[in-house]
DNA sequence: CCTTTAGGTTCCAATATTTGAAACTTGGTC
DNA sequence: GACCAAGTTTCAAATATTGGAACCTAAAGG
């Protein structure tokens, strides 16, 4: 990413310049972007100049840094807000944290990947964009795993292409071979596990959230560690998860993905 | 906003065109987007098409909806991340929501506008207009009148521009004459109060975050309602609120902000 | 006090993009 | 099978973008 070629247009061109800035991950300035390769400077200046006018840059005139701007964080919370489950979910995530007692993560699929659009702490109360936004890998988490398992045969072919396989610990699934047997797995169990495959100690149930026609709309984990549970006391909770997951279904549905068929 | 006609470039009026998207607040169809004005058929279909490939919308083709794209949620979570003070202020607001019991807000400026980075709720929470990513009014905001005293005489005057000055409750100061005796007040006090003057029955009391050369970094507020709490009492918890935000500052100058000034 | 350099900013003609009316598909309805 | 609404594509004219180079600073060096 970032100094790459591909962008339809100048509105592409625009939008790569901010993901170099996000990229960077705090306040840059002119001469570090110019660096990056991608663009000449009086190009590079134009974008950053329009894209400061339009407030999706920041400018600090003190330090000559130029930082992500706040139209994107007004935006994101629109988007966040429209096409996430969270808003929908939240009550439901709420209960079931109080239930379980553990963590709670709720994920959609985009591109492949495990994007988190909510997450409530066991001991923590909500924080949003702090954890709202990340994203994670599909292949070797248990939202990643339970959303992948009912995907229809292109869509998973699709996801399984964009698949790193990195193999993060010894339990990593990490051949599409391997993957999609455990996929075949977890349709025939109605739920996932992660079994300390994506990082050591850590291990979850997960439930995919399916509207009515079988679409996937989402996922709904309770993760934990070894160290305070086990994978057994995890899957008790299962019951739970998958009851959330109905009831989230069930609202969207009449909310927002209102589907006759 | 939406079909308006200024607009810098093409980048410009993509942007425009996403604002339109968000504005909707729902997956929207294209013959919707259409009669909102603003562009011909062939342009704004180009343009939908481009913001698709580019991941800042989403297409549903089951239905024919175009909704904010993840694309946009993992820019502000980088935003958040990069130019916000609530990754800093983190712990120490966690401290002062414990200490008071009551709602803590810690926001920004930008533009003239109030952006809330961060929230921590009080153990009974009360449904309130904010949370992290919205935005609100400055004029009329504890944290926005805290943070506007502070302001150079120039920097004071651009935001002052762009107050809409809305008389949302009696107690609202809609005209700049009686906000800046009100700024007045607040920087020989070194607090700000809201009485009401947003939402009935909504108070609080707010400070400034300052930098060590007296740039305006953010605010920090302690909110209430008059059903649980008078403002006297808020006042009293004034000094924790100095002191939180003095240690914030502090950590930001050390972290982010490095200015030998 | 006069260079030099580094970091930004502006010019401007060649060039590639965008523009949008109109023509054309598609898929559903009467 | 003709009609209509919604969405898609075409194409020459109009326009915006491009980037090398010149131009500013302000600070460092001679």
């Amino acid at each position: 990413m970032g100094a790459d070629g591909n962008a339809d247009g100048t509105v592409g061109k625009a939008l790569d310049v901010l993901d170099m800035v996000a990229a960077v991950g705090q306040p840059v300035r002119f001469t570090d972007l110019l660096a990056h390769g991608g663009y000449p400077k009086a190009t590079l200046y134009r974008f950053l100049q329009t894209l400061t006018n339009q407030g999706m840059l920041s400018f600090d005139s003190d330090r000559g840094t130029y930082a992500l701007g706040v139209r994107l964080v007004r935006l994101a919370h629109a988007a966040w807000a429209q096409s996430s489950l969270a808003p929908i979910a939240r009550p439901y995530v709420d209960e079931l944290a109080i239930q379980t007692g553990e963590t709670i993560h709720l994920a959609q699929l985009d591109l492949g990947q495990v994007l988190y659009v909510d997450k409530r702490n066991a001991a923590r109360p909500v924080e949003m964009f702090s954890s709202a936004g990340k994203v994670g890998p599909a292949y070797c988490t248990g939202v990643g795993k339970a959303m992948m398992a009912y995907l229809s045969d292109d869509a998973l072919e699709q996801a399984l292409a964009r698949q790193s396989f990195h193999h993060f610990t010894d339990n990593t699934l990490d051949t599409p071979t391997k993957l999609k047997a455990e996929l075949t797995a977890i349709r025939a169990r109605g739920y996932a596990f992660d079994r300390e495959e994506h990082e050591p100690g850590i291990i979850c149930v997960a439930v995919p959230i399916l509207s009515r026609s079988g679409r996937v709309l989402g996922a709904l984990s309770v993760t934990s560690t070894k160290v305070r549970t086990t994978l057994d006391a995890l899957e008790a909770q299962a019951g739970h998860v998958i009851e959330t997951a109905a009831k989230i279904a069930a609202e969207a549905e009449n909310w927002r993905f209102p589907e006759q068929d």
